[in-house]
DNA sequence: CGGCCTTAATTTTTT
DNA sequence: ATTAAGGCCG
């Protein structure tokens, strides 16, 4: 068969496996995505699958869709019969297929994590909970972590007075999505789990019908994903005599989601679980120049606990990473613009050039330094297309059409823009609505004096001119009517641009001083809809502003993709995962950046940094940069950091250096040299950024100080101890 | 009620 | 630095 030929002999087995279960440890650059994609054809082309029977599960919708795609070229037929998407994805089309088992409104909506937390502060306020003492982050994380643990409120035994009262807000938050139709991330893998579990017939349906399996990224599933996944494959509360083959393709250095829920132990419990026998170990690489793949292997080589794996090339290259100690964020900007025009002078693309940064806010100055050098970059991540205020504002008009109850969409748009209805108006509808157990909307409908959604012909007259918008509640249900008829039997994209021209949404923002870029997203969101009717042109019309809604939700998207242009790519390191490039630029490795600070104190949260550090060597080819700058503006203060540790982790042989080079200062003093005391010094010589040495501390560098002469305090962030308040009279420091 | 102002808090990563 | 929330005045 031909897509078998050019695979090595490890990449065959894979792909050639019988309908077994199996984990494929495939390193990076090892051809993970090419098995995976030839497995499938191969199945189907050998006739053991249909595409009807095939599952496929991937961590992120680009994922998804380059599957798919990939699938398709090799195979001359209609992919949309196999089900490849995320989890979230799926899970999603299992509830909106069995909405009615699943105890779901057909019209539910989905909650991105903006919605949750607003839905939550809502139903905190309501139950009066002091959100000093119970932040509705934590409280949320608290929701969250507990759906992943497969655990309702009901199930849970408070063993505290904290857990208690978070417990009871759970509760109440569940039972206010239900009233709004509402479904967060956590909660569509949760109650379709809980679907195939009480619904034996449906959960027998799905398991003869997905025979194959196919999961990627496994390393990133969280324990309900595992759960979900052993359940559909027939591992389940009643379990079939021969579970469905599960095809497990993951590699546990490159784990980087564990912050949110992933956990690699699923790996060792599926070969338990599924009785694992093929285990196949993918370590060639056929990506990255000899120098890049020794440099990534000595990194991880740090981390304990790995499943042991040793990755490979065939492929020569001395080239040495290039490091650069750059006195302060704004010169490391420029460094990098600098080698950036280097390597496009010498005709490397910039679509083949990357950018890495451990956190969004550093992309800034980045920005600015390449924006002033005229060089197209496209920025990855930040805010989603479907994220900005404009967007959720179109959105909740669209989804107050769809569902009436939804009270976070209501409260969003009621008085945007402005008619005239404020906090006054709106305690008391939400008195209302509670006293008589019913939504906003229906508490305005009641107030408005106008008959529910049930009979649209007793609307009042809305008009078509704006000149004189209606104001107050009965204005608003008015107008949510007339959209609501304005959108029956109309295609979606007119439909929402109707919607976005008699909110007044678009009037308001052409009247905005900065409100040009908002308008023409408002039109993008059109183009958005005409695409998606497009792509999705099996869909019955009534279901379509359902399917859009869910769409923007689950794939908050990359919607400006603007392919054909050459541009510099920029992300974060987690957005780099699974994408490659010729030259990449691994920028601001600082302790306290990168690894970040707060990974420090969670166990295991500085091996999870370092398989990030990993994960982003391993995306070059031929060139890694690395950078670090030795004070840099955040959040608006300067802050002194010292190089990272990764950067030290790398051997020395394998990297070249900007300047003759004493990693920050962390250079050994000459022995004997004599140790002067803080007294000796002036005052006036301990300065912001000085390095410095300590009898137990070691080796670090003064980020703060305070007070003067005897009084005097510096703050010092140590390479090993961490960042420690000093008295400089007794304090036994040198400069280093 | 609504807009404007000041103030405070926030920031790791994202499906 | 940016943004969310809170307070004040028209």
């Amino acid at each position: 068969m031909s897509f078998l030929d050019g695979l090595n002999p490890e990449q065959r087995a894979a792909v050639t496996l019988p309908r077994v279960s199996a984990l494929i440890l495939a390193g990076a650059g090892s051809g993970k995505t090419r098995v995976l994609t030839t497995r499938i054809a191969w199945l189907i082309h050998c006739g053991l699958a249909s595409p009807h029977g095939i599952l496929a599960v991937t961590f992120t919708n680009k994922a998804a869709r380059e599957m798919l795609a990939r699938v398709s070229a090799m195979l001359p037929l209609d992919p949309r019969g196999m089900w490849i998407g995320t989890f979230h994805g799926l899970a999603h089309r299992l509830l909106r297929i069995h909405h009615r088992d699943a105890g779901l409104p057909r019209e539910f909506q989905i909650l991105d994590s903006a919605d949750q937390l607003s839905l939550l502060k809502r139903v905190m306020k309501n139950l009066n909970v002091d959100d000093e003492k119970f932040p509705p982050r934590q409280v949320a994380y608290y929701i969250n972590a507990s759906k992943e643990a497969g655990l309702r409120a009901s199930k849970i035994e408070p063993s505290d007075f904290v857990s208690r009262r978070m417990n009871e807000i759970y509760a109440a938050y569940d039972e206010q999505c239900i009233r709004e139709g509402a479904v967060d991330f956590a909660e569509l893998l949760l109650r379709s789990y809980e679907l195939l579990v009480e619904n034996e017939s449906l959960r027998e349906h799905y398991r003869r019908r997905f025979g194959y399996i196919l999961v990627d990224e496994f390393q990133d599933t969280n324990l309900l994903q595992y759960q979900w996944l052993k359940l559909i494959a027939g591992l389940g509360p009643s379990p079939a005599a021969e579970a469905n083959a599960v095809f497990a393709v993951g590699d546990d250095d490159q784990s980087i989601y564990a912050f949110r829920g992933a956990n690699v132990g699923n790996m060792q419990d599926f070969t338990r679980d599924f009785a694992v026998e093929h285990v196949v170990k993918l370590e060639q690489n056929y990506r990255s120049e000899a120098n890049i793949l020794d440099a990534a292997n000595a990194l991880i080589s740090h981390n304990r606990g790995r499943l042991g794996k040793n990755l490979w090339t065939a492929t020569p290259g001395n080239e040495p990473l290039k490091l650069m100690q750059a006195m302060n964020d704004l010169e490391e900007a420029d460094y990098v613009v600098a080698q950036v025009q280097d390597l496009s002078e010498r005709g490397i693309g910039l679509n083949e050039i990357a950018v890495f940064y451990r956190s969004n806010a550093q992309s800034r100055v980045l920005e600015h330094a390449l924006f002033r050098a005229a060089i197209p970059y496209r920025v990855y991540g930040g805010l989603r297309f479907f994220e900005r205020q404009e967007i959720k504002h179109a959105l909740s008009y669209l989804r107050l059409v769809a569902n009436a109850d939804d009270d976070g969409a209501f409260l969003r748009v009621v008085n945007f823009p402005a008619r005239g209805i404020g906090i006054r108006t709106l305690d008391h509808l939400t008195e209302f609505a509670r006293h008589r157990n019913t939504s906003l909307w229906g508490a305005a409908v009641a107030r408005a004096g106008v008959r529910g959604r049930e009979h649209p012909s007793s609307l009042m007259p809305y008009p078509t001119s704006l000149s004189h918008a209606p104001r107050g509640v009965e204005g608003f249900v008015g107008l949510i009517e007339s959209m609501r008829q304005g959108c029956t039997g109309v295609p979606l994209p007119e439909a929402i641009e109707h919607v976005i021209e008699l909110s007044g949404l678009k009037g308001y923002y052409e009247n905005e001083r900065d409100g040009k870029d908002r308008v023409a997203n408002l039109d993008e969101l059109v183009s958005a809809a005409q695409g998606f009717v497009q792509e999705q042109s099996e869909l019955s019309p009534e279901n379509m502003l359902a399917e859009f809604l869910a769409h923007a939700a689950l794939e908050a998207g990359e919607y400006q993709a603007e392919a054909g242009v050459d541009a510099l790519q920029m992300m974060t390191v987690h957005a780099a995962k699974g994408l490659e490039f010729h030259s990449v630029f691994i920028t601001g490795l600082e302790e306290g950046l990168f690894p970040h600070e707060n990974s420090l104190n969670d166990p295991g949260g500085i091996e999870e940094e370092r398989r990030l550090m990993y994960v982003a060597l391993t995306r070059g080819r031929k060139r890694v940069y690395l950078s670090f700058a030795q004070s840099r503006l955040l959040h608006g203060h300067t802050r002194y950091n010292i190089a990272s540790r990764f950067i030290r982790e790398i051997p020395e042989k394998l990297i070249a250096r900007n300047a003759p080079y004493t990693y920050n200062r962390w250079v050994e003093p000459a022995r004997g040299q004599t140790s002067a005391t803080a007294e000796a010094d002036a005052p006036s010589a301990w300065k912001l950024g000085q390095a410095v040495v300590h009898s137990k501390f070691g080796y670090g560098v003064i980020v703060n100080m305070e007070g003067r002469g005897l009084d005097a305090r510096v703050q010092v962030n140590f390479r090993d101890a961490g960042v420690k308040w000093l008295a400089l009279e007794y304090a036994k420091l040198t400069k280093a």
